[in-house]
DNA sequence: TCAATGTATATGATTTTTCATATAAATTGG
DNA sequence: CCAATTTATATGAAAAATCATATACATTGA
């Protein structure tokens, strides 16, 4: 068969590779019980306490409602906790309680462990390019997160019905 | 802010490169109009007529059953045909129309021109590397693209309800 | 100060996607 | 040849995700 146009399309050449090995992991998280979206929650607020929703939404690349769903899913299994801004009483930070930091811990050494079966495909001079080649195209994206001033007035803790 | 874990994580930042892009095309794509799951199926049908079902659901990364239900209503808007097989009769493969393809051919110019913008913020090392290295880790996925052995006997077009 | 505008999050309806399984055909081993 | 098994696609119910919009608060400028 000729090369086709997707094969060296690089939208396709990033979509594939981003499936085959995130969907590799999730089933490695699905064994524990852990969904996809919960991982990708936990492991931003784990590195990055207290976010804003909308903030976690554009790290975690789903939609803000999604998140603001989310959240309160984990809310209610006391995986994270919800705070009103005093800054700001629209914004809400979300902070990883204890047993989300149980949780994930854990789920960050075996996603480390695959991440390096991932790279082992590769020479490593194509591991380093690789990574530093992303970061060059995510440049522009990754540059206004927003956190809580800390502020931690236990007062400020959100109710949810 | 401290480097964070996610940040110089493969899976996340390829996850991130390839949100980010195809969001940006996919953009472009329904401002005409089009969604992303037909412009998926089309461009892969156009690079690779005849595909079966199965192989095709791979190519697009999409579930099997999803892709049933999107080839069905491309079916009806008479962008592909539908054909069993005739050596094994529960193959389905899949044939982009005439229609079909005056739709999709410049949206593939279109592709071309982002993907071009894509690039541009790499030097054209970088872009070599990037490219030859995702082939590197596709290697393995794409093998087996099945598609019907050229039978074109008119009687074989599958009926749909 | 206050109306107008803008921004952050929440909510409910709708659409999309997945999951489990059905159906139909092919293959395999006796 | 036939039962058992496997494979390809379809289907319907269930779950997840999106969309449009509401609500509540903040900001701006007259």
């Amino acid at each position: 068969m000729p090369e086709k146009f997707i094969d060296n399309y690089l939208l396709f050449q990033l979509a594939l590779a981003s499936h085959t090995f995130s969907e590799e992991f999730y089933q490695q998280l699905r064994a524990k019980g852990v969904s996809p979206a919960k991982w990708r929650i936990l492991i931003n607020l784990f590195d990055c306490p207290g976010m804003y929703l909308t903030s976690l939404a554009k790290y975690v690349l789903y939609e803000q409602s999604r998140v603001t769903k989310l959240v309160d899913q984990l809310v209610a299994e006391k995986l994270v906790e919800k705070q009103t801004s005093h800054q700001d009483r629209r914004r809400v930070s979300i902070h990883i309680t204890e047993a989300g930091t149980k949780l994930v811990a854990p789920l960050i050494e075996q996603a480390k462990a695959h991440e390096a079966s991932v790279l082992a495909k590769l020479s490593p001079s194509d591991q380093k390019n690789l990574k530093s080649i992303l970061k060059t195209l995510a440049s522009r994206h990754i540059k206004d997160t927003q956190v809580a001033e800390l502020e931690f007035d236990e007062s400020t803790k959100k109710k949810q019905g």
